[in-house]
RNA sequence: GGUCUCGUGGCCGAGUGGCUAGGCACCGGUCUGCAAAACCGUUUACAGCGGUUCGAAUCCGCUCGAGACCUCCA
């Protein structure tokens, strides 16, 4: 397991040389969807940067521990005392079990990770399903002095954790800052600071979704159930914490200062944090109402969408982009992702047909090298498709005759692909489904008409035909070879 | 207001001291019965000003502009 991975880790704010503690066992904790409503494009970022990220540790040995939470309790609309869970919100509106809201956006948020070749992660625990577990941490807490309990509510202590540690280590964040710019929400006076967050609530009457507790029955605090769930399957400590920079102040802050606080040491030991979807220069968010979903993108069903985008056309729209980097949305941009990946796939099919030479004037196998140390550097996934588009660029000069490539050059580059494109990315070619078959004996046996029609010079009937098949939006190619074809043209 | 990040050619987007990023669009060409597609080639850049340096998009300072976080947000 000797490699040279560098991770950006946000605690340093620099590169460092990835060093699991338990190698060849990794693990990896992210901040999944609270599923109060469907997942739109910004969800898909986190989601495919750890995915690359998982598939890379894989694919270079590492026994990866996957960990994706499902929010479906604690995560409350604002930090004040009345704010409202999000889940019972929309269960109250919805007139349903929160659970039954739960388990329909939980089934949607599959769907759209499935859509987008998304592996599944190796565990995907909820937070109603881990009470006890952040009970426990609760304790833990209090034992050691950094939690207060005040009518029923536990509240941990900002300022005393401040006194021995550091909050705001990882957001870079001063405590006297936050004390003079934090404003004074209502209802907050329980606690006794104003930068000190919940660690367990006291449910009012009307709060459905409730668990009996040492100081009362009500719920867990939003940060919590990171700390116990990672815990639980990951360890006291563990390699990667991932997540939207969104979530770095307050939520992951918040969870160093809990396990910490609770067991004396942080949690992970590096952090991971993607950068924001933006549209029109803006982050696109739910508060803002200016998202799309990813249902809308896959139908083109939104005012803001000149077409319906494939959901590979989306995963690599962002892997065009380094994780770090703000992305922003356009039509024109999505369409250009569209065709540029349309290209790469058609080069991918080329090498099947390539005539392989004797000899080679092309040197091919740097290719992998490039692709490896463009990962190694922080999963720099554009740099990967920048160098794969290079080879692009020589497959199809081959197959124009103007460069030569012999069976062993052709064989490297199909096993380049194979291993960047298909299992690093994680990138698929839509158009080669079951029906492809199908579809393909179907068109050739039209293009079959078409030739003996142009051999008979009747190319109004030839016309016809390639007019029919351009109906159902395939393009038909004519060449010296002969016509080809592809959908969606 | 505080903390931080960023400003690259028509668009998206890599790159952190000297060597063509890449994609899309444009333009030119090849191919072609026509057309389209495809393919090949190619142009335009580093917000502004000053400094460090033999040399800066890349380091430093200032100015202008944009954004993120500070309340929930991937």
């Amino acid at each position: 397991m000797d490699t040279k991975l560098q991770i950006y880790n946000t605690i340093n704010r620099k590169k460092e040389l990835f060093e699991p503690l338990n190698a060849p066992f990794a693990g990896l904790y992210v901040c999944g969807p609270t599923v109060y409503g469907d997942a739109h494009l910004g969800h898909a970022r986190p989601a495919i940067t750890f995915d690359l990220v998982f598939r890379y540790l894989q694919h270079l040995g590492y026994k990866v521990r996957y960990v994706r939470n499902i929010t479906d309790v604690g995560h409350l609309e604002n930090d004040a005392d009345e704010g409202e869970d999000k889940i019972a919100k929309k269960a109250r509106l919805e007139q349903l079990e929160p659970m039954e809201v739960v388990q329909y956006f939980t089934d949607r948020y599959h769907a759209s990770m499935d859509k987008l070749n998304v592996k599944h992660p190796s565990i995907e625990p909820r937070a109603s399903g881990h009470i006890i577990e952040q009970i426990e941490v609760i304790k833990e807490i209090l034992k050691a002095g950094y939690a207060y309990e005040v009518n029923g509510s536990v509240y941990f202590d900002v300022r005393k954790y401040n006194e021995n540690y550091m909050y705001g280590k990882l957001s870079g964040r001063v405590l006297d800052d936050l004390l003079a710019t934090t404003r004074d929400l209502d209802g907050q006076n329980e606690k006794h600071f104003s930068a000190d967050f919940a660690l367990w609530k006291k449910a009012q009457p009307e709060h459905i979704m409730r668990w009996p507790s040492p100081w009362s029955d009500g719920f867990p605090g939003w940060h919590l159930e990171c700390s116990a769930m990672s815990r639980k399957y990951l360890g006291e400590t563990f390699d990667i914490h991932g997540g939207g920079m969104d979530l770095l102040f307050p939520h992951h802050e918040s969870e160093i200062a809990q396990t910490q606080a609770a067991f004396g040491h942080e949690p992970c030991k590096y952090w991971m944090h993607n950068n924001m979807i933006t549209i029109n220069g803006q982050k696109m968010g739910k508060s803002l109402g200016n998202f799309i979903t990813l249902d809308d993108i896959f139908t083109g069903n939104h005012e803001a969408l000149e077409k319906a985008y494939s959901p590979m056309t989306i995963r690599f729209f962002i892997l065009q982009a380094h994780y770090r980097s703000t992305l922003d949305f356009s039509n024109e941009a999505l369409q250009a992702a569209e065709k540029g990946m349309k290209r790469m796939f058609q080069a991918i099919k080329t090498l099947d047909t390539l005539q392989a030479s004797e000899k080679s004037n092309v040197d091919v196998f740097q290719y992998r090298k490039l692709c490896y140390e463009a990962l190694n550097d922080d999963f720099n996934s554009p740099m990967v498709i920048a160098h794969l588009f290079d080879t692009v660029r020589i497959i199809n000069s081959a197959n124009d005759k103007k460069e030569n490539l012999t069976a062993a050059d052709i064989a490297e580059l199909k096993d380049v692909f194979n291993t960047f494109i298909f299992q690093v990315l994680g990138l698929e070619d839509e158009t080669s489904g079951n029906q492809a078959e199908l579809i393909d004996g179907l068109v050739n046996m039209v293009l079959e008409l078409r030739v003996q029609a142009k051999a008979n010079k009747d190319y109004a009937a030839s016309d016809r035909l390639r007019d029919a098949l351009n109906a159902f939006g395939i393009t038909v190619k004519d060449s010296k070879e002969g016509s080809t074809w592809s959908f969606e043209g």
